[in-house]
DNA sequence: AAAACCATTCTACACGTGTAGGATGATTTT
DNA sequence: AAAATCATCCTACACGTGTAGAATGGTTTT
C-alpha cells in the first residue's frame, strides 16, 4: 500500500468520519477545515477511487466511502516509520519515545500498568 | 519542514552514513540499493539543496553533506504519524503499539525497567 | 414544467517527482 | 599534453498532485 499524501488523509478522515457519505456530506465535513471547492474533493474522490481508496455506490448522489479502515492505514504509516527510522524494531521505537521524555508522568504510569497486565 | 519522499530519504541515509562526501562515494552507497544513474543521483542532490536539504562545499569535485540531522527528520515523521494517528499524543501512540503486540517479552521487560528508572 | 440546486464530467494548468541522456568542464593517469 | 575518468550542467519527459472553472445532467421545490 503506497502512502497517502496530507490531502488524501484529509479525504479519508471525512469519509471515516461519516461512513458513506454524498459529495455534499463530504464537503460539510472537509471544507470548513480546508477551504477546498466541491470540483477539488470531487476531483480528490474520482481519483481516490481510481487507486482504490474510495468506492461509490448508488446512482444519483452518489455515497462514497472508503475502502481501506483507519486502522490499516495507520498500521501502514507505522510500519514505514519503523523501518526507516528504527530498522524495522517497533521496541526500539517505544523506546525512543519514552525516553524522550514526549510521555507525561502519568501516561508513564499507565503504560506501566499495561505491562503488568500483559504480562500475566 | 516538509516530508521526505521515500527517494529523498535514501539519499540522506547515505549522506548521513558517510558524512560529506563527493558524487562518487554517495553513489557507492546508493546505488547498489537502488540501481539509480549518476545523473538520478545528482539531479536529486541538487534539487535537495534547493530545498536546504543538502549543501555543497569545495570546488572542484564537491562534498555534499546533508543539512538535517537524522534525528530532526526521524521527530518530523513522528510528530506527523502522531497527530495524524493519535491526536498529538504519544501517550496514546506508544500504548497502542505496546497493546498490538508489537513488542516481544523481553522489549517489554525493558521497557518496564526503562519506566521504573525514570520514575526517580 | 421552470427554477433552483446539487452532482458529475471534462478540461486545464502549474508545480513536484522519478528518471536520465548529452554536452561540457575538471582531474588524474599514462 | 592526450586520454581516460569523473563531475557538473542543461535539458527533457512522463506521471502525480493541488487546485479549480465550465458545462452538463439529475433532483427537488415551488
Amino acid at each position: 500500500m503506497a502512502h497517502l499524501t496530507d490531502s488524501e488523509w484529509k479525504v479519508m478522515d471525512a469519509l471515516w468520519a461519516g461512513g458513506a457519505q454524498t459529495l455534499g456530506e463530504v464537503m460539510e465535513r472537509l471544507c470548513p477545515e480546508t477551504g477546498w471547492s466541491r470540483t477539488t474533493v470531487h476531483t480528490y474522490l474520482t481519483r481516490m477511487m481510481a487507486k482504490g481508496l474510495v468506492e461509490a455506490q448508488g446512482r444519483a448522489p452518489r455515497h462514497y466511502r472508503a475502502l481501506l479502515s483507519r486502522e490499516d492505514c495507520v498500521a501502514n504509516e507505522e510500519r514505514a516509520l519503523v523501518d526507516r527510522a528504527y530498522g524495522g524494531s517497533a521496541g526500539r521505537l517505544v523506546a525512543a519515545f519514552v525516553r524522550s521524555g514526549a510521555l507525561t508522568a502519568q501516561e508513564r504510569q499507565e503504560l506501566k500498568r499495561l505491562l503488568d497486565e500483559m504480562e500475566v
